[in-house]
Parts: structure tokens; C-alpha cells; sequence
DNA sequence: CTGTAATTTCAGAATATACTGAAAATTCAG
DNA sequence: CTGAATTTTCAGTATATTCTGAAATTACAG
């Protein structure tokens, strides 16, 4: 890292990278993509190249692995050969692309695996307890993931007025103790 | 890998080792508590050692990082020295678990990351866009958390009844609609 | 206490991942 | 078309991570 980048720039862009790795993202294409997010106009390779101090090989493969992610928007100058990235300007529309291309690079490929094994007839006890375990996990992921669906269906003004709800977000889920609560009536006045 | 594992058994341990690792968990680790997931019965290191065909130091480490992630139970049987190992009955206890943790590990230093960041007078235009986007991502994702936390507070019985609903999962979050639906009256009869 | 069964530690080896520079390929302004 | 600007590829190198065996430590049955 290196050249222009303030002090505050510069912390974002370790703390990002930092946990990139830790998700399972190259650290350098964690950084890359950080600093892509607090710039408001679009940036080159060399930009990037110049502000980490990578190599230039380095950010093409970055800048690949983020266009497969559909992460950074790819933009041309009128009358430039040269090509110019960028991230979207809404934090939630990078978080849903985020959850989104999760969901289908891992999620959905471990329902399928879990469905498979799901299938097959247990030829004992230990299979069957097996079983068992790998049916409750499908039922949990498949709950999880509709419910992620949902959220993701709101726009950034919805979620703009709801965050404007505040703390009472619990409401939300106070709807909960009205399907949850006292037992066997599943109706909702 | 080797000895007794049943293909199910092993297909299954291998795709979780798999997923683990793309989430920044150790492959082995993933097969590790993929095995105790998948049995009924506590297991001691030799077991893992035998059933995954690795090292009795390398299982050493993986049940020290697992429990360190509070992921698996250590117990004892009257007059052995031997350790036995389990992973919770409950597959949302262990989702709880997981998420509980990796809170703790990478949401509350980013959070704690940015309002750091955040309480900085921006030098120049740039750090004031920067900060913008930074203080948009801090609002985000303490919302996430939030709703993170409500649904954690369900515990297996509940989430059992809500599996119940099947499909009608959307309508916990119709909810939504009462709140976002048509612009400014903020009271929920 | 003591001896042994068990666990942990850790330096070094094996493996996997990330990065680079140079060369090849591509693109488009002229 | 052409060739200069730009991007991509990839073999080799550097770095980081994981794994192992041997030695050190620990825990407890007797």
C-alpha cells in the first residue's frame, strides 16, 4: 500500500482486506474492492495499482474475480481505450449482490448435495441417525434462505424507512409471538 | 480419509470440509465437526484421527479451534482419562453458535472499525464521500445485527413451529408492508 | 506419589495460495 | 489496416497455511 491514500482511506482499506481473508476472499481483491467503494469516480487499473501498490497483473485478476462476483460496474470514456471500474453507489445493493452470489456459489450447491444424500436408503442405525441430522440442516438452511429472499426484496428506500424505525426493528418480529405464542391457534386476526 | 466411513457419511464430511474452507474454517476442521455432527454418540481424538485419516497432532489443534468457537462439548466417562468429544444434538443451537461467533469475531471490530473512522473530521471532499459511504455501511450492517439477534432469540422449539408454516414464511415479513406500505402513518394498530 | 496413558506443543516439511514480470493477446484511434 | 496503448495470461517465485512426528507436558488410576 502506498502513494495518496489518507490515513482514515488507508484503515478501511487493511480492516476490509483484513476480513475478506477471513471470508474467503483473496485479501488484495478485499482491498481493491474497498477502496473502489470510497472512491466516488470510477477508477483505472493503474488507479488501483498505484494506491496499493500491487502489481499490475495483480489487479487484472483481482478486477476478473470481482466482474464474476458482478461486484464492480466495467465503464469506458468516450474516445479512451482504457477501461474505468467502479462499485454501486448503495451499500445494499452491494450487500444483496454479496448474499446473492453466496447463496448460489454455496448455499444452493450444498441443498443439492444435502437432497442427494437425502435420498439414498440408510443401511443402519448410524446412517439413519445421519440422515436424521443432514435432514434437519436442509430444513434450517432452505428456512434461512427464504427468509434472506424476502429481506432482499426490499429496496434501499424501503430499507431506508425502516431503518428510520430505529431500535423497534424488534417489532418486526414481535409478529412472531403472535404465531409463535400460546400454542395451537395459527390463525392471525 | 478412510477406514469405516460409509460413502453417505463421507460424501457428506467432504462437502462441509469443502465449505469450511471457503469460509475461512480449515478444511480439516470442517471435516472434523462435519464427523461429530453426523454421530450420535461423543468420539475421542483416535476416532477422528482413524475415521479421517489424519494426524493425532493436527486433531489436537482442530478440537482446540473448535472449542475455542464454543462448537463442540468435551466430556468425560467415569474411571478413563480419555477425552470425548460432541458436537450440540441441535443443529440451530449450532447455527446460533456460528453466527454468535463470527459476530463477535468480525462484526463487532468492524463496527467498532468504523466509528473510529467515523468520529474523524474528513479532511478534504474525498474523505467526506468516503466517511458517507462508511457511515452507510455502519447503519447497514448494525441492522443486519439486530435482526441477526431477534431471530437468535428463538430457540429450536419455536423455529420448530415456525418450520411448521411451511411456505407461509412470507408472511412473518408482510409485516413489512404494514410498516413501509403507504408512506407516512408510523402506528401499527 | 508414580508410571503410564493421553494430550499438547512446535520446528520443520509439505502443500496451497497469492503475486510478479515478461510475453502474448486484444482493442481501437488514427 | 496498423501499431501503440492497454489488458490478459501464465510460468516461476514468494508467501502463507496446514500438517506431521517427535518430544514435552499433563492428568489421573492405582
Amino acid at each position: 500500500m502506498s502513494e495518496k491514500l489518507t490515513p482514515m482511506i488507508q484503515s478501511f482499506i487493511l480492516h476490509f482486506g483484513e476480513m475478506g481473508s477471513r471470508w474467503g476472499i483473496n485479501r488484495t481483491v478485499g482491498q481493491m474492492y474497498a477502496l473502489l467503494v470510497l472512491r466516488k469516480e470510477p477508477l483505472c487499473a493503474d488507479d488501483i495499482t498505484e494506491a496499493l501498490g500491487i502489481s499490475r497483473s495483480n489487479v487484472s485478476m483481482g478486477l476478473k474475480e470481482l466482474m464474476s462476483w458482478e461486484l464492480v460496474k466495467l465503464q469506458h470514456r468516450p474516445g479512451e481505450r482504457k477501461e474505468f471500474y467502479s462499485a454501486p453507489g448503495d451499500v445494499w445493493d452491494i450487500a444483496k449482490t454479496l448474499i446473492e452470489q453466496r447463496r448460489k456459489r454455496e448455499i444452493d450447491p450444498t441443498l443439492s448435495t444435502l437432497r442427494n444424500l437425502l435420498i439414498e436408503t440408510p443401511a443402519n442405525d448410524e446412517e439413519a441417525y445421519a440422515q436424521q441430522r443432514m435432514r434437519e440442516m436442509h430444513e434450517l438452511i432452505e428456512m434461512l434462505t427464504l427468509w434472506t429472499q424476502e429481506i432482499q426484496r426490499l429496496d434501499s428506500a424501503q430499507l431506508g424507512k425502516l431503518l428510520k424505525l430505529g431500535n423497534s426493528i424488534g417489532k418486526v418480529l414481535d409478529m412472531k409471538d403472535r404465531l409463535l405464542g400460546s400454542g395451537k391457534k395459527e390463525s392471525m386476526k
